[in-house]
RNA sequence: GGGCGCUUAGCUCAGUUGGUUCAGAGCACUUGGUUUACACCCAAGGGGUCGGGGGUUCGAAUCCCUCAGCGCCCACCA
């Protein structure tokens, strides 16, 4: 059956999707026009979409759809991240599952391996934005490692290795031993965990005396070079200047004092183990401590591990707690929460770690994009909250460790030469940074073989922080016209963890290269959660499959579904049933469609003249409405936008004004009027199109044969006009003199086609009495001031009180009078207390005028509707 | 520990500068419906002391204080 089925099938979807890129309405070049422009957060190259990337490009398409139909030239740029660290985790996985060790490729082999997944399972995820209806300039479509983004990325290295912003350093780092890299202070998750704190005693190097410490790391002893103590730790005092033993190692340490240690925490005693913690670097750097590293990469233990050499670091610490319960030097062993570092990608325990790495200096560089943000508000963060979060991470900025230890990514341009290839240039090729080499040394015969690249690649986020530039060829081409015209861009929507990887970084890009913003606002959706609130992950099972929920419920439903859940920056809770929701619209304007095309044009007829009233109220109606819209829109409400349409599509265009259009029985209507309403109705498919683009599309061709260039993605946004509002406010009053009749013959059971004949109280507007007896079911209305006869009912709605004949109507009197006395209570304690507010000299005098003869208006009001009950009460007894 | 935010109907959430329209929406729910566009529907309806307490004010969901619960970010004490 269900015709509205065909919106499900895919078919439909397909058919617009494909005529929308065949006649290239997605692509944009430079032209008069002002341009609009999203860059697309760049999704991980081997990644599929899930939920939060449907909700992102969701909205990113709400966007670029409504600014293409409003006349701006609007392009959306595609493209996938390398994500060098997931991407190879996950070739690194699939290679073992072959039986491939990563250690045994060589980086060329590696890469290779790299790029054949890449190939294979890259761009999976840009077919299915295709499905959801992106509307993607997919000629412009990049990715992070295609040529010319790498010559962009390394030439934006070498730009500020020149300006003396990039140094290496020697740094204690977060390392992740099983990726074998070094990650950022971002990838790390802290987790919490049971885990055990030891109390360890340590002999002193002069005497029996033994002094305990507390850690929850025992293995890391055999590196550590000093015991500290507060200065002014009382029990402790007399060891000044002594030295200790470390037990097992044997080592000799001194003791050393800093305020960095709480007394009341622990034994008030801290083993110092430069090498390995990074407040006990700290300490090492302070008090020029001897640094002994005792892990190799992978987290087992090198060649400073004595008998545990080759060992992993957890297994050596259960064997070291047993060989210090042996020596009886484990005074005590207590149970212990706290905070575990792990690493995001690998979910490994990260071990801190010194090691060699490429820094960028960030101070500098962040203050124009800390003034943009919170001074001159060039750029806007939607909702305004992240601007603190902002605000506290650019002012607190720590240098950028930009090298990563891996393989998959930009190689960073810096060549090795000399004595144990000590010296170093930088430079974009290898020729280059030859001949410079040659230049340094003077020495001609340097050759090829002499330089040695830097084994390390560069973070993701040094390519995608200049996304906005490189994507236009605005780093290597700075004056080329693209980038001038489409940069900065408008829009960015992306989700709030990634505020400082990725939105700080490209703000910091935009002035440092381009000496402007990169976009004007940024929208942050929320997180996608289960309806129980539950992030949505793999391991929870708890993700829908996002082409399964387009396959079944139709990508224009999947959108509505996301759209009526999400509000910006909260959190959403999504459940599938909203996609229900989203598909019963779209079955429902379907079916408006189906009503209005059935009506036959008879030309002989002229416009009734309920028509011409009814088009005029919903014409006027219809500004408002797009006002509100607009409204939201520029307030980035995209839900309430949404659902401002929805409410207007079904109740008031469907329920109200349809069904007052309608034709009777024979379905025929006069040209004038179906035209109008056509008019009407591709209103109606312009202001929906962006949120639901296929049913849009489609039901524009069926309502009317239009050529290629009259698409609907291709028409205008409606304007706003001016209306009336008193014809809005007249037709309100008419639905509700509408509803108490139907309720009216809800209560008293009488069915719709008895037809009723109508006295009321004030005279109807005479414009509107015939559609108030089509509506209601009415025979006739009549002005009737004095009712005698008994035989009358009431009901009233706001002032006004109709009176029906009640001869054949079956009244429970004393029900009626039940009824009309509870309303009449309320009503005069409604009454007085509204009396006693104005009676009030201190509300009077202090309240303003407008306020004052509000309370008037209401005493008036009441007062009357008190008068009716009452009448209506007496005519009963 | 520091910072930010949230708590309004069964659920998910709106509620701008305190004052018609402020106590709302959607969904869910209840009742009625063979009204030939649609049961993926139509019509009508019932739901809330706006987390608790205090204060400012003629007037507070809205501003201030306080308590409780929840969430996020940052820092992480061995």
């Amino acid at each position: 059956m269900p015709i509205s089925s065909k919106f499900i099938s895919n078919k439909v979807e397909k058919k617009w999707y494909s005529f929308w890129v065949k006649n290239n309405f997605f692509d944009s070049k430079p032209d008069s026009r002002d341009p609009y422009t999203i860059v697309i957060p760049p999704p991980n190259v081997t990644g599929v979409l899930h939920m939060g990337h449907m909700l992102n490009n969701t909205l990113q398409d709400i966007l670029i759809r409504r600014a293409r139909m409003k006349g701006y030239n609007a392009c959306w740029v595609p493209g996938t991240d390398h994500a060098s660290i997931a991407t190879e985790a996950k070739v690194v996985e699939k290679l073992k599952k072959d039986g491939i060790k990563k250690s045994d490729l060589s980086r060329e082999e590696f890469l290779k391996y790299a790029w054949k997944w890449t190939a294979e399972y890259g761009g999976i995820i840009l077919d299915q934005l295709k499905m959801l209806g992106c509307s993607c300039d997919w000629k412009r479509t990049k990715f992070t490692l295609d040529d010319k983004m790498s010559d962009s990325v390394i030439k934006v290295f070498i730009d500020l290795y020149n300006k003396g912003l990039i140094y290496r350093g020697y740094r204690m780092l977060n390392w992740d031993p099983k990726a074998q890299t070094t990650i950022s202070e971002e990838e790390v998750l802290y987790e919490e965990r049971d885990s055990k704190i030891y109390h360890i005693a340590y002999k002193m190097s002069d005497s029996e005396e033994k002094i305990v410490v507390a850690t929850t790391r025992p293995e890391t002893l055999l590196g550590d070079t000093a015991i500290c103590i507060n200065p002014k730790d009382k029990r402790y005092s007399h060891l000044t200047g002594k030295s200790v033993l470390i037990p097992i190692v044997e080592r000799k340490v001194p003791i050393i004092k800093d305020d960095y240690v709480d007394i009341d925490f622990g034994t008030g005693c801290l083993k110092v183990t430069p090498a390995h913690d990074f407040n006990d670097n700290i300490l090492g750097e302070k008090y020029n401590l001897e640094i002994i590293d005792i892990f190799n990469p992978d987290g087992t233990l090198n060649q400073n591990g004595l008998h545990y050499v080759g060992q992993d670091r957890f297994v050596v610490r259960k064997k070291i707690v047993n060989e210090l319960k042996e020596k009886g030097l484990l005074i005590k062993e207590e149970k212990y929460k706290h905070n575990v570092a792990i690493s995001e990608r690998t979910k490994v325990v990260i071990e801190p770690r010194l090691s060699k790495q490429w820094f960028l200096k960030m101070e500098d560089l962040a203050k124009p994009a800390i003034n943009s943000v919170l001074k001159s508000h060039d750029i806007k963060l939607v909702p305004e909250k992240f601007v603190n979060t902002f605000k506290h991470w650019m002012e607190n900025i720590k240098d950028w460790n930009i090298s990563r230890q891996l393989w998959w990514g930009h190689q960073i341009p810096v060549y090795y030469y000399g004595k144990d290839f000590s010296n170093y240039v930088v430079a974009s090729s290898k020729e280059i940074a030859l001949e410079e080499a040659i230049k340094k040394t003077k020495n001609p015969k340097l050759s090829m073989d002499d330089l040695e690249q830097d084994n390390d690649v560069l973070d993701t986020w040094f390519s995608s922080w200049i996304w906005p530039i490189s994507v236009f060829d605005g780093i290597l081409n700075p004056d080329n016209p693209e980038i001038n015209y489409y940069y900065p861009t408008q829009d960015l929507v992306t989700g709030p963890d990634i505020i400082f990887f990725w939105v700080s970084r490209m703000i910091i890009s935009g002035y440092e290269f381009r000496k402007e913003k990169p976009f004007s606002n940024v929208y942050f959706t929320g997180i996608v959660r289960d309806k129980m609130g539950r992030k949505m992950s793999k391991q929870l099972g708890n993700s829908p499959d996002a082409v399964k929920l387009i396959k079944t419920y139709g990508a224009d439903a999947v959108r509505v579904g996301l759209m009526l859940s999400s509000n910006a920056g909260n959190d959403l809770l999504f459940d599938e049933t909203l996609c229900k929701q989203g598909k019963n619209f779209a079955n429902k304007i379907w079916n408006a469609y189906r009503l209005f095309d059935g009506w036959k044009i008879e030309k002989s007829l002229k416009s009734d003249e309920i028509n011409i009233i009814a088009i005029d109220w919903f014409k006027n109606l219809s500004y408002k409405i797009i006002e509100k819209v607009e409204y939201h829109f520029a307030k980035y409400r995209i839900s309430d936008a949404l659902m401002t349409i929805y409410k207007f599509i079904w109740e008031e265009f469907c329920s109200w004004f349809l069904e007052v259009v309608k034709p009777n029985q024979n379905n025929l209507i006069d040209e004038k009027t179906k035209n109008e309403i056509k008019e009407i109705f591709e209103t109606n498919l312009k202001l929906l199109s962006p949120f639901m683009p296929f049913i849009a599309e489609e039901l524009w061709h069926l309502i009317s044969k239009r050529e290629t260039d009259q698409a609907l993605i291709n028409s205008s946004w409606p304007e706003v006009d001016s209306y009336d509002k008193k014809i809005i406010d007249d037709f309100e009053l008419v639905k509700k003199i509408i509803v108490a009749i139907r309720n009216f013959r809800k209560e008293k059971s009488i069915g719709f086609k008895q037809k009723l004949k109508l006295k009321s109280s004030s005279k109807i507007n005479p414009k509107y009495i015939e559609i108030i007896k089509k509506m209601g079911g009415i025979e006739s209305i009549e002005e009737y001031k004095h009712i005698k006869n008994e035989n009358y009912i009431s009901f009233h709605t706001g002032n006004i009180e109709f009176f029906i004949s009640s001869s054949f109507i079956k009244i429970d009197q004393e029900n009626e009078k039940k009824k009309i006395k509870i309303e009449l209570d309320y009503s005069i304690g409604f009454l007085n207390s509204v009396e006693k507010k104005l009676s009030d000299k201190k509300f009077t005098s202090n309240a303003p005028k407008k306020v004052v003869d509000m309370e008037k208006k209401k005493k008036n009001d009441i007062e009357l509707k008190i008068s009716l009950l009452k009448k209506a009460l007496s005519k009963l007894a």
